[in-house]
DNA sequence: ACTATATACGACAAATATAATCGTATATAA
DNA sequence: TTATATACGATTATATTTGTCGTATATAGT
């Protein structure tokens, strides 16, 4: 439990690659190659990223993908939810249907932790975690 | 992903019952039934509670699960490793086989951010996270 | 002593979530 | 025009989690 998946293990080896070699463009295949990283789950995730303006994009060969300045700027917590959907241990704070709710004795704990979760990755941006 | 799992919903759930009925014996039946939570699963989650004298099992009829003082004292990173293991984000530390091993570049940040999560988990209380 | 009911524990099956693949469309440099 | 890159949806495979089943042991009550 509590692990992370692999989207975001390879989004985050794809961004610390990107932000050592600003110089050039990227590609999927590049990152792929060099890492063992199934290319079309790569390929995604990077989309993911690009429609947020962590990285930009470039169509077409020689293209590929570049490191933006808001990378270092951006919280653990934004680059999870834009990869994963909301912060949070138990579903059941973002779905209806939740099993317990008539006699749920643990509401407030659990809020209290998503709580503590989400104020820990809001202080750590990227930038914090790669020095 | 960072979700927990049944079991330690279900654990969460029973601890503060019993913290709540801490005069009288609490069968695992009881909380099943109040809850809506499988026998045989929550039966097993207190097994392992009472091995780390979380709470205290008297077997026979009559008997059941009462809360131990230890409950208010314990960490959160303590009940969770009971549980579920190491408090980590990625498997490859605990295990061997880590893919990335020659070629990784995120060691460094997951291990921050393992540190930072339980670093929390250390400092947050079963009594904190209740009241 | 016998019975009913509780915990204890391991093996297995079902359900769910995650990971990976496949197929197709679009942009663009050469 | 062609080769190569990103973009995106649908489907399959795999892993993990969740739940069930079967059996053993302890003990209170009769
Ligand atoms: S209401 Fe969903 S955990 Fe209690
Ligand atoms: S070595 Fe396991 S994550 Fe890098």
């Amino acid at each position: 439990m509590l692990k992370i998946t692999k989207r975001v293990e390879y989004a985050l080896i794809a961004i610390r690659h990107l932000q050592e070699n600003q110089d050039v463009l990227v590609s999927v295949s590049d990152i792929s190659a060099a890492y063992g990283i199934p290319k079309e789950i790569l390929a995604k995730t990077l989309q993911k990223l690009a429609s947020s303006n962590i990285v930009k994009s470039y169509k077409g060969p020689t293209g590929g993908y570049k490191a933006t300045k808001k990378i270092a700027e951006t919280t653990l917590n934004d680059f999870f939810e834009i990869l994963e959907g909301p912060t949070a241990i138990m579903d059941c704070y973002f779905q209806d249907g939740c099993d317990h709710l008539n006699s749920c004795n643990i509401r407030t704990p659990i809020n209290k932790i998503n709580d503590s979760i989400r104020n820990l990755f809001n202080n750590l941006t990227l930038a914090d975690i790669a020095q």
